[in-house]
DNA sequence: CCGTCGATGCGAACACTGTACGCATGGCGG
DNA sequence: CCGCCATGCGTACAGTGTTCGCATCGACGG
């Protein structure tokens, strides 16, 4: 097709309408800060950076977004609609709520900043993903029959919540080191036995963790058992 | 005993070794970070904003504290030290075990930022104050009979935790509006309503919500009602 | 008593941040 | 064709965390 490579000024070289990103939209700013976010955290997402990756100046983002904590609230939102949920009819209630909170801690663990903005930014002003998300578990928490569906969501939630957010930020942390999450371990291993030398339960506890190989595993058995807990709890609020 | 209001320059003026601050030390410095952070957040909370307060040059402070990530995690270790624990002998376990859970929350509303900080830095490099708690919550639980204590507590302070940091953010939204709690949501409850307009299991809800009056009895009351159901659950691992 | 040394404080500077303002531009409705 | 309005953006401002090199000062050894 290409017959010159000098670029001849006329109408056709001029490219008609095909924008290196088509334009610049509220929803494109989100998708792209969200992977920036992924990639790097919290603090490597900065307006200006965001820009370039669009192609775009920096302040052209306010024409779309009012402010950076707004884009955080709609990166928020954004990332509820991935969270998968189990229908409201489902036969087996334990596995379906088992399945729900596995989607919502594996969703946080794959934006690991969501929780920390969680953190800060809290759940006040619903968005259009987080309202139906809140509707469709609460429709599921009620036809199991619970009597009081939203306190039982909001004990799995924040038990949720919880261990994510700790998982995620520990997460970070390994991220951070450069390293794999087995070595950051090993390395991490002296300075915490030696911190915990003058406590024998934390002591056995540390030696206990030191023994195990996979520690990905080991997060997982750790959230399932929580996870048991809790769905045991609940299941005793079930009438009959 | 003052006689003359001129400052007269003369030996006895110049006060002898009476700094306004005991000069400048770790302990201060996280001290009056941490008054600053319960005052007004986070983003709140600047190297140079801290050093005024401590009658210091902006980067007198590093001579004290590699940086202010280092800073938050001195701080957070040292809310840690005010988390009251019960006694591992306690003869009602499950009372123990609320009341801990209660000083946990009560310290992390006292200090809204600390779970977002958490939510970031987590809880890797553990600090003195955190080490001794983490022992002292692990002895009681292993005192209590547990058969795997580490387990227990992970999913009682994960629920905790999640709880906590909802209700740290919430609480963080309404300081910032100037409001109190109850007008908050009276100015939040229309757009709420119209935000749930099309879930019907929202709705209610957020009408059964509004029909409340004391808006902290009822997070109370909430985080009440998902203790219980972690300990329920907890309870039925104790052998026998 | 003097000299030196280490610890401590700090002013200036750098690279960045979020955001307000005002101007350019360009496509569209009248 | 005119005018308008939405969109983009360059500049600027106040502030951030942190580095560097210099000043100061108390303690201590000779």
């Amino acid at each position: 097709m290409a017959a010159r490579t000098n670029p001849i000024p006329s109408v056709w070289a001029r490219q008609q309408r095909e924008p290196d990103q088509p334009s610049l939209s509220r929803a494109s700013i989100v998708r792209e800060a969200i992977t920036m976010l992924d990639a790097d955290g919290t603090e490597a997402l900065s307006m200006r950076k965001l820009a370039t990756r669009l192609n775009a100046g920096a302040t052209s983002l306010y024409r779309h977004v009012a402010t950076k904590d707004e884009l955080m609230e709609l990166a928020v939102d954004e990332v509820f609609g991935e969270m998968a949920l189990p229908p409201a009819d489902s036969p087996d209630w334990r596995a379906a709520a088992t399945e729900a909170a596995e989607a919502f801690r594996t969703t946080a663990l794959r934006h690991p900043w969501l929780s920390s903005v969680l953190g800060q930014a809290g759940l006040a002003y619903l968005g259009p993903n987080l309202a139906s998300y809140g509707e469709r578990l609460t429709a599921f928490f009620a036809a199991v029959g619970f009597p009081e569906p939203v306190r039982a969501i909001d004990t799995l939630i924040s038990y949720v919540v919880g261990m994510s957010t700790t998982e995620a930020a520990w997460l970070t942390t390994v991220a951070r080191s450069g390293e794999s999450e087995a070595d950051f371990i090993a390395r991490l291993m002296p300075a915490a036995q030696q911190a915990s030398a003058d406590y024998a339960h934390l002591a056995d506890a540390y030696a206990a963790a030191a023994a195990l190989t996979d520690p990905a595993e080991v997060r997982n058995a750790k959230f399932a058992y929580g996870l048991e807990v809790v769905l045991d709890g609940l299941a005793l609020r079930l009438p009959r």
